[in-house]
DNA sequence: AATCTTCTCAACCGCCTCTCT
DNA sequence: TAGAGAGGCGGTTGAGAAGAT
């Protein structure tokens, strides 16, 4: 409502970044650090949203950043956390290190999501879909795929284990809630999440 | 080879929370 | 205590890629 805009929008690019802007961003905060999202633009001589700036940093051009496939492990993880966490998707990345809660959102949708239908369980609540049969909801051609895939993957997945049995790997999800010291990095401390196979 | 459909993921949008005054 | 500014988050969108027909 009687909230100003971010960043004068008349004058930001919108889209796919070039080479250009990355490398303008890059060298910025290599000389001056994160931070201060909303003077970075006219600093950095971009035209571009400080939101967006930090978007891209944040989600593509962190140097820390681990690009490709997510691994099995990874997967187990993210559907742990989820379970316990549902869509906090920057708490499930802080514990996956390197990966963005903007990457992990998508491959919760894009892969997971179905992975878990397809394995009869409701992705929203980590239970057993009773009423309907798995295979009514792997309809489309990707999760027909990941169904094979499942299967050809050593049958030591069999559905019935998938369906009583959800993996944990050594990880403690107990929460452990104390008064706030701060935000969520504290929260984060707080979690108590041990997944020593991480190590 | 051309067209259509589906999938993926980078980026945007709007809201919420935190911090500062 | 209230209000404003800034950062951060999650949901959604859309362009391009890949696959199917």
């Amino acid at each position: 409502m009687g909230r100003s805009p971010c960043c004068e929008k008349a004058h930001t690019n919108k889209g796919a970044w070039t080479k250009e802007e990355d490398e303008r961003l890059i060298a910025h905060i290599r000389a001056h650090g994160e931070g201060g999202w909303r003077t970075l633009p006219r600093a950095a001589g971009l035209q571009r949203c400080g939101k967006s700036c930090r978007l891209r940093w944040i989600n593509y051009l962190r140097p820390d950043l681990k690009r490709g496939n997510f691994t099995r492990e990874e997967d187990e993880t993210i559907i742990n956390l989820h379970r316990l966490l549902g869509n906090r998707w920057s708490l499930i990345a802080a514990r996956l290190p390197g990966r963005t809660d903007n990457e992990i959102k998508n491959y919760w949708n894009t892969h997971i999501r179905r992975k878990l239908l397809s394995r009869g369980v409701d992705p929203i609540t980590h239970r057993p879909i009773d009423e309907r049969a798995p295979s009514t909801t792997a309809t489309s051609s990707s999760e027909r795929k990941e169904e094979e895939q499942q299967q050809q993957s050593g049958g030591e997945e069999s559905s019935a284990r998938r369906q009583q049995e959800p993996k944990c790997p050594d990880l403690n999800l107990e929460l452990c809630i104390s008064p706030p010291l701060r935000r969520e990095p504290s929260f984060q401390l707080q979690l108590g999440i041990t997944d020593s196979a991480a190590e």
